[in-house]
DNA sequence: TTGACTTTCCAAAACGTTTTGGGAGACTAT
DNA sequence: ATAGTCTCCCAAAACGTTTTGGAAAGTCAA
């Protein structure tokens, strides 16, 4: 591994030169600078990240711990708003790192590890829940952070988030809209903020119509979840008309099980998920479902990193984007 | 931020007794061990993880890069194994990083970055080639590392892979015991290896049983890939009455297709896809499919790490791991 | 020629840790 | 009493980088 030490020996010059020309600063003669630089190219030589954040004080880097269980929404369009706030990021030379965390409590380790051991500018923390240690932890330690969806108390950090609640909202309103009073919510554990701002939404919506029949129930936010629950809903005495699930992968698992009770979606009972996504555009029939209205969420998240990190108030991050409905065909009959 | 002078002051002790209290030498009294932990706890102690691999001349970190487009299987699975990874990895003191990387170029940079910048003692290849740029570079590196699913040439180095080529040719027999002749293969980009083994697979048991109709179509690996490919196929002057998936996203699209088309899987047309995703369960009708048959294959991964890291040769770690059929209603009738 | 700038370079310190190579004192055996 | 052995601790060096605070040479104006 070469080092500026060994490039400086073999220019001949200090090993300050060769960093300050590395580095671009004006104090070194373009020709010496040019030099510098091929031979750097040559000797395929990379400042070593430790000796760099250790001097800088800066681990030129923001982290993400990823929950094993099922979240938020699907792991596809995640991974992808994950991706491009990494591109965005990596403009600016930050390194986006994710850690895979098993358990809660290793999750917690993993914090520790990552901000008391000075690896991390900045975290992102994601599958965030209405009262979460994580939030309260990186608050203590006072170092930044954003989260992707709200907390409890959402005025006292930097957040990006959907609305969830308005989407909801709608969702059911535009059922009842078709007719439906019996609209069953097909809910994740409530205290990821998530769920619980959609089935606040649904909730508002038939309180506001004077629906009494609050048909609801809480799954994990998987297929196996939403099958569980469509088929606990099917079996009451006087079951749902319309189904309006907490995530996408709900969806499809509740669609499985209106299959073997002989139903149709969007004919003989409505369903609609959140996320759109991609598989939703190929189940039978194709699902209706909702998602968020921006097309660059890990942009977004990205800049607003890059503000925090400028130092730009947290107050001043707070980011609730719109949520569109994507109606397709179980989200029928429309009359 | 404590750190070991902090410490070490306020204990009146010097920063080496600290330290080596901290990893628990012995040429340290064992009260003082007591007095420095407890200390160190109640600061919220870390050792600075750049100073630390500074010195140690290791980064205590093992990496993958996560490329954006659609791989080898979908990422909940994919997810779950490097977390499984992850796990045993921080049982010796490992990181497991992952970074998103957007373009191929992209990925090669930051190969250079992690490589050459010292961040990392080993790296994880996923969504593997045939012909794979960065094993190449990892090799002329000399830094350890394995890769998910193979190379063209594999005896070079050390991988983790499923048998995807017996898979397809055991699936491909059964259809052909069920009477098909005509299978199809929707296929994924041959220059990914597990996409070449598994048509091999495929290509073979055709081949075997004199089958000259080797009717295919590649497409991307996800269900819109799925899709297109079935679409094509079933407007073919001569239509497959089998349909074999390179994945279960694709064969998820494929479904999608046959559905337009007034089929019925597994009655009119049969359907086996790969990877046994949680969806595939829930699909109407649910998907035939196959699978891994180790349950752990994130925790053989990580073994393979820690063995290679502690000097084991490379043609020692490879691993093919048997895949097993899952059944379901798809791939019928069976006569 | 002189003094003031500019340009171009560099020595040394610092970041926080681990590790080497002892050293002081207490205890033990003779 | 003496030499040897243990126990417990520590000073200093090293890892590779960035940054501070000049210093030497060259240029320019007067």
């Amino acid at each position: 591994m070469s080092n500026l030490k060994h490039l400086a020996q073999s220019l001949g010059l200090s090993i300050t030169t060769v960093s300050r020309a590395l580095d671009g600063y004006s104090d070194v003669a373009p020709a010496t600078r040019e030099r510098v630089r091929a031979a750097a190219r040559a000797l395929n030589y990379r400042p070593n990240s430790a000796a760099r954040s250790l001097r800088r004080r800066r681990a030129e880097t923001v982290a993400v711990t990823l929950p094993l269980e099922p979240g938020r929404f699907g792991p596809p369009l995640f991974l992808n708003m994950l991706a491009a706030c990494g591109q965005r990021l990596a403009e600016e030379g930050l390194d986006l790192m994710l850690l895979p965390a098993t358990s809660r409590g290793g999750e917690m380790e993993t914090y520790r590890r990552l901000v008391d051991g000075g690896r991390t500018d900045a975290v992102i923390v994601v599958r965030t829940r209405l009262e979460d240690e994580r939030v309260a932890f990186l608050k203590e330690r006072g170092i930044p952070f954003i989260t992707h969806g709200r907390t409890a108390r959402p005025e006292e950090h930097a957040f990006i988030d959907g609305d969830g609640e308005a989407g909801f909202h709608a969702a059911a309103r535009l059922l009842l809209a078709s007719g439906h009073r019996r609209i069953a919510h097909i809910a994740a554990p409530q205290e990821l903020t998530f769920a619980h701002l959609r089935r606040e939404g649904w909730r508002k919506a038939l309180e506001e119509a004077g629906c009494v029949a609050m048909l609801e129930y809480t799954a994990r936010p998987d297929e196996a979840g939403g099958y569980e629950g469509a088929r606990w809903l099917l079996q009451q005495s006087s079951p749902p008309t319309a189904l309006l699930c907490a995530t996408d992968s709900m969806a499809i698992g509740a669609l499985r099980a209106l299959k073997e009770e002989g139903l149709v979606a969007g004919r003989d009972i409505a369903l609609i998920g959140h996320d759109n996504l991609p598989a939703a555009a190929f189940t039978d029939p194709p699902l209706s479902t909702m998602e968020i209205a921006a097309p660059d969420v890990g942009r977004q998240l990205a800049e607003m990193l890059i503000a925090l990190l400028g130092g730009r108030d947290s107050r001043e991050l707070q980011t609730i984007l719109p949520v569109r409905q994507v109606p397709r065909t179980t989200h029928g009959p429309v009359n």
